[in-house]
DNA sequence: ATGCATGAGTA
DNA sequence: ACTCATGCATA
């Protein structure tokens, strides 16, 4: 009796309309939930003729097929193409990443292996330009932050100091300069979870959705984000570089925000182009079971094996896949399923403390 | 908050 | 074909 009832096979349904009216999504902000109110048209007032940048977010989508459309939509990457308007990009912000990066452990049994920062480059680069800030516009036609009107709270601010951390160590790559930033360097992983429980709290209080702060950092710095991934970037379930990339991003993002608490920040959101995406198959519990086991026993099968996997499960076997790399992404997260990091010291089994005043 | 999915970059 | 970063759609 799963919900799956529909045969795996045929999920072509066409019947994915996309309804951008869909405000489910909140993680339950005391405070109020804005609308995603996307689909809305964002015109460049001013267009280069010859627009250097070629970023494509009006798409026409002039697809054949459901989802082989295949266009070139980067929305953000770290090499380039930077989904901002015309003030940004102009400086050419493309930089390489490191040439090699050292890690690949064939074990999965000890995905927790972010007590060790090995040698992760800073491949987040900060020029720190002092870039325009954001032109305020009419704040209401959004409907955006108009209403927001956060209480003058300024008490329980922690002392947090962006850009004041030790640096902790990375010892290795013999010769080279140590260059002098004191701003974005690797930080732990035990820095990371403390700065995505700060910025949960200070979001949370300056009266920010996910979401919104996913759309300011695009209106901001380019980059935007979605709801899911500042969220996972608060839970820490994201890769220990992932983390570390989007980490000054975000403590940017927090100065921003309580600099300028009550003014209205102009919001403005790129329109998401309709791309046709394969309807998500759920998959019973019963199957995950199975999927599990293998994942056990291995965590990388061979494509044939998926197949007959998947033919003895009756899946596609490119749901078999994909199943199994999302599978293989997890046990690579900072915080691996059913390994909670509880911080605070509430009521556990093998503890008797249980005294909350 | 998460599950399944896409796509660029790699090996 | 895999990894990695990321997100739509959904629970």
């Amino acid at each position: 009796m799963a919900t799956a009832a529909s045969n795996p096979y045929s999920i072509i349904s066409s019947n994915s309309m996309v309804h951008a009216d869909a405000s489910v999504m909140q993680q339950g902000s005391p405070f109020r939930n804005h609308q995603k109110l996307l689909q809305s048209e964002y015109l460049q007032g001013v267009q280069s003729n010859g627009h250097p940048v070629g970023h494509q977010w009006v798409t026409s989508l002039s697809e054949g097929s459901p989802w082989t459309a295949s266009l070139a939509n980067s929305p953000l990457e770290q090499q380039d193409v930077k989904p901002g308007r015309e003030d940004l990009q102009l400086g050419a912000i493309i930089h390489h990443r490191s040439p090699h990066v050292a890690h690949h452990s064939p074990h999965t049994n000890h995905p927790g292996a972010w007590g060790t920062p090995v040698s992760h480059n800073s491949s987040i680069n900060n020029g720190g330009q002092p870039i325009n800030i954001y032109s305020q516009t009419g704040f209401s036609v959004n409907g955006m932050h108009g209403g927001l009107t956060p209480p003058p709270n300024s008490a329980q601010s922690q002392s947090l100091h962006p850009g004041l951390r030790d640096t902790p160590d990375h010892a290795d790559m013999g010769g080279h300069h140590c260059h002098d930033h004191s701003d974005e360097e690797t930080p732990t992983s035990d820095e990371l979870e403390q700065f995505a429980k700060q910025f949960k709290q200070r979001r949370i209080k300056l009266g920010f959705t996910q979401a919104d702060v996913g759309l300011a950092l695009g209106t901001l710095y380019g980059n935007v984000f979605s709801q899911t991934t500042i969220c996972r970037f608060e839970a820490l379930q994201l890769s220990f570089k992932n983390m570390c990339k989007l980490k000054p991003l975000l403590n940017k993002w927090l100065e921003e925000a309580d600099s300028s608490t009550g003014s209205p920040s102009s919001i403005d959101k790129i329109a998401a182009q309709g791309r046709k995406r394969k309807k998500r198959t759920s998959i019973e519990v019963s199957v995950k079971g199975v999927l599990e086991t293998h994942f056990l026993k291995c965590p990388k099968p061979a494509a044939q094996e998926i197949s007959s996997l998947a033919d003895s499960l009756q899946l596609e076997k490119e749901v078999v896949r994909v199943w199994f790399c999302n599978r293989r992404q997890k046990e690579k997260r900072m915080t691996p399923p059913g390994d909670q990091q509880s911080h605070e010291v509430y009521s556990l089994t093998t503890e008797p403390l249980r005294e909350t005043p």
